[in-house]
DNA sequence: AAACACCGGATGATCGATCATTGGGTGTTA
DNA sequence: TAACACCCAATGATCGATCATCCGGTGTTT
């Protein structure tokens, strides 16, 4: 049972702007990339279609994609919005303590073994669960949907962004869940909207 | 300049259902529906794309899609995430209260000649307003992404629910943004979950 | 009869080709 | 030269056909 091409297409098109392979502003021509990657066009059209949900590529009909140019303000956005989702996420209902220990735990591995990503993802891990737990599937995926992790990457490549996902920052957040404090969802977005540049 | 096929396809998807022509848990095949229409079946997948991010439709690798049924607590999922955005595209930034004048006499319009769907779509850009006035666009193409007037639609032929959008239930809320009121965002939560089934 | 292996049609996924639009280049006119 | 009309290559949008997977039916084994 192979995984559907697009999602191969999708992962490919997302390193190469991770990365930077693909400069902002640059032309993505469907059938360029089919070539490169010895595929058709129909897969790759819905890989770029997933992307421009992720506001990562910008499209209009007839005229084809390109890079969109990352901004500070597109950051802020990203930033406000997520700070949004966790506040009413963490209204909804709060996370089990243990899960989120065990997410810090992991931030902490990574974080000794100089591990970039592992400390991006652990740290992503950690807010998803608490979105998770509101048990509302429609939030979770619209904070899916925000694709965060790729955001942060960006985040640290083009702005040099520091590295804010550390287990201190985070250990407040579990305290104020595990002792059922009203002010956790506050707690909450002010500590995202503290890492907005 | 024509706009897409596809476009016309989800319209008329998202037409179907609306109005019930398609079954809850109904398979939707793509190559039925793009000979039902008369075009081919790569549109079609695309459309289908879009009504499965609306979360109307579920589809799963190889196995095609099919209509979702739609539950109540589909629907409290949706104004619980969409009270969330609209409190804090409020804390945001306040709308120009004319704006929010013009839709209301639309809304007591459209009441007047009995138009549903005038009704809906005008308590529709009232709300849509104050999510464009917080000057986020990723916050407006998120809740614009959740399809509130399709939802609202099911809601009222599903679940037979009343139509609440009045200009009464909206005029505190024009109020509190003259003023400046500093707890308008929490009046507008609370407006919005005051609606949830 | 239950469990299993094996077709074969229906259909999603992908392909290669064609249609249609865009944008740039070139010539023409005023 | 500026404005305009036209042509054509590049490429997005769409098409028709093919490949691959799923699923139900059928026969076989134990």
């Amino acid at each position: 049972m192979r995984s559907p091409l697009r999602d191969d297409i999708r992962r490919q098109l997302l390193d190469g702007l991770i990365t930077g392979r693909w400069a902002p502003g640059e032309r993505i021509v469907e059938r360029r990339v089919a070539a490169d990657l010895g595929v058709s066009q129909a897969p790759v059209r819905e890989a770029l279609r997933e992307l421009e949900s992720l506001r990562l590529i910008e499209s209009s009909p007839n005229k084809g994609a390109r890079v969109r140019p990352v901004t500070r303000a597109d950051l802020r956005e990203v930033y406000q919005v997520r700070a949004g989702l966790e506040e009413t996420a963490a209204r909804l209902g709060a996370p089990a303590v243990e899960a989120l220990e065990a997410h810090t735990a992991s931030l902490e591995a990574a974080a000794a073994t100089g591990s970039l990503s592992g400390q991006v993802s652990a740290g992503i891990a950690f807010h998803r669960e608490i979105v998770a737990a509101s048990g509302n599937a429609l939030l979770l995926s619209v904070w899916d949907g925000l694709g965060l992790e790729v955001w942060t990457h960006l985040s640290i490549r083009v702005f040099r962004a520091e590295l804010h996902e550390n287990a201190a920052d985070h250990q407040p957040l579990v305290d104020a869940f595990r002792t059922g404090d009203p002010q956790a969802p506050g707690l909450l977005r002010d500590h995202i909207l503290s890492y907005a540049p």
